[in-house]
RNA sequence: GGUCUCGUGGCCGAGUGGCUAGGCAGCGGUCUGCAAAACCGCCUACAGCGGUUCGAAUCCGCUCGAGACCUCCA
């Protein structure tokens, strides 16, 4: 393969020390990651997005540098709990009582349209998807063992995890760098804390009220694990007691993230993640956005263009390219100008992407040094996974392209190959940008305009330009482009 | 209130001590019947103030501004 030629020193940015790191798996050539996935209550928004493509680049990335890996990302189905208090509803439950569905209805529909949103991202699926609900007794079992070890007590039926005695012996806080003071100081009063003993304690276990759909049995009554347990135990299971890269958004850095640290380490006696990547925020107009915020889009608003904040419908292949243009520890601020310019940007990339296979080689070209660009290219990828650098690096390459086809520069055979296998993989197999014209009557399209195109070009040697200026017009009226160029016309969809 | 992050040209967005990404928009030119596309050239910024240094967007301090987390959220 091309890329074996060039070394391969894959730096991530890993959240514990907040330090650039070089990549080493445990036990290469595998590689374990596990990201946090959507809970399923609701449309799929951009915010969901960013995940998904940051983490679906990195799976991309290790596979195309040799690793094999197993990808794994949660379903979250059970568990997170509606109100700012341990009293607080299952956002599940509370969705499907609204709806008056079955709560595995609710999960369904919502997973379903999660995937297909991801499916037209060209987000690759993860190799195992497993659900919360569907590993009830795996968290069971590891809610026990941290009882066995006596960092967890009961109290009403709950099981809460103990972080103030935890702290003696180990770090709450090492991923977050929150203090355990500050956390027991500064934590205001909320309702239905009184069965903790420490404010900072977190559940583990829940006690499932008469009321509450969502309930399975345990040996401390009918319940539901708590808000961090699915992680732990599904990790866990499926990539062992440790393993190499956890992603999620920085959201959850705290708690979420620090709480499975803690779990994990009392009940498999060792901290189970040794590179922890977070991806910053989407913001709109400067700020978060969130469900809660009332101002998440979601896919299909972007898609469709249907949403009062926009001004034009998005295709998915846009929204990736948006995202990869920032860095993904950037926080990445929505606007319509910045998709607008991404568009045309993707536009121009693709362009030559497609022109590259039209021009021709000479062999008595002057040389490019277009190992360099690729290089750069993947330089920037292993810097971390610096996307924005390399699509620069892959406009840098544009510009030969276009400028070849122009007549302005020629080109070596050696060098085009080159610039082909450095636009399949850059474009193609890495970023997961793709052409999205997927008309399957694209033949018959095809022959049409080459009729119509030669008619203009008839009306045009008799200078009867009313006629070819009319056929252009038309043809402009429903989004096709005509492009007169030396070697003819072309045409493309606007 | 506590913890932390950030402030880059008209817009988006890389860059962590010298070599001044990239995209979009704009301007000038080439090409063209006109247009579009493309190519060439131009626009050369780092919130403010002070400090360290031969040299700072990049390090340190202060000020101002924005945001995140501390509570479900990607």
């Amino acid at each position: 393969m091309q890329h074996q030629q060039i070394t391969h020193q894959l730096t991530v940015y890993n959240s514990l020390n907040r330090k650039k790191e070089l990549f080493n798996p445990l036990k290469p050539p595998f590689v374990g990651m596990y990201v946090c996935g959507p809970t399923v209550y609701g449309d799929a928004h951009l915010g969901h997005a960013r995940p998904a493509i940051t983490f679906d680049l990195l799976f991309r990335y290790l596979k195309h540098i040799g690793y094999s890996v197993r990808y794994v990302r949660n379903i979250t189905d059970v568990g997170h709990l509606e109100s700012d208090s341990d009293e607080g509803e299952d956002k599940i439950e509370k969705k499907a009582r609204l709806e008056q569905l079955e709560p595995m209805e609710v999960v369904n529909f919502y997973t379903i349209q999660y995937h297909r949103m991801m499916d037209r991202l060209n987000v690759l699926r993860p190799s195992i998807e497993p659900y919360a609900s569907g590993h009830i007794v795996e968290q069971i079992e590891m809610v026990k063992k941290i009882l066995e070890k006596g960092y967890a007590y009961q109290s009403s039926g709950s099981i809460y995890f103990d972080v103030v005695k935890y702290s003696q012996s180990h770090h709450y806080g090492i991923l977050s760098g929150r203090k355990l003071d500050d956390l027991l100081s500064s934590t205001r009063e909320l309702s239905g804390q009184d069965e903790k003993r420490n404010s900072a304690d977190f559940a583990l276990w829940k006690k499932a009220d008469p009321l509450h759909i969502m309930r399975w049995p345990s040996p401390w009554g009918e319940g539901f694990p708590g808000w961090h347990m699915e992680c732990s135990a599904m990790s866990s299971k499926y990539l062992g007691k440790e393993f190499d890269i956890h992603g999620g958004g920085m959201d959850l850095l705290f708690p979420h993230h620090e709480s499975e640290i803690a779990q994990s380490v009392i009940a498999n006696g060792k901290p189970p993640v040794r590179y922890w990547m977070h991806n910053n925020m989407v913001t709109i107009n400067g700020q978060k956005m969130g469900k809660s915020l009332g101002n998440a889009l979601s896919l299909e608003d972007f898609f469709t263009g249907s949403h009062p904040l926009l001004e034009q419908a998005y295709s998915p292949m846009v929204i990736r390219f948006f995202m990869l243009q920032a860095h993904y520890r950037s926080t990445l601020d929505f606007s319509n100008a910045a998709l607008q310019a991404a568009e045309k940007g993707l536009k121009r990339l693709l362009n030559a992407v497609r022109e590259v296979d039209q021009i021709k080689a000479e062999i008595s070209a002057e040389r490019h040094d277009v190992v360099s660009i690729q290089k750069a290219a993947y330089e920037a990828m292993n810097d971390d996974l610096n996307s924005p650098v390399a699509i620069a690096n892959l406009f840098e390459a544009v510009r030969l392209v276009n400028s070849v086809k122009e007549g302005h520069h020629r080109i070596h055979p050696e060098d085009l190959e080159v610039l082909k296998q450095f636009f399949e993989v850059f474009v193609f197999e890495l970023l997961g940008l793709s052409e999205e014209d997927e008309n399957q009557d694209q033949e018959l399209v095809n022959g049409l305009m080459e009729t119509i195109i030669q008619l203009r070009q008839q009306a045009r040697q008799r200078k009867d330009y009313a006629t070819s200026d009319l056929i252009r017009d038309k043809l402009a009226e429903i989004n096709i482009q005509l492009k007169d160029g030396k070697e003819g016309t072309v045409w493309e969809r606007k």
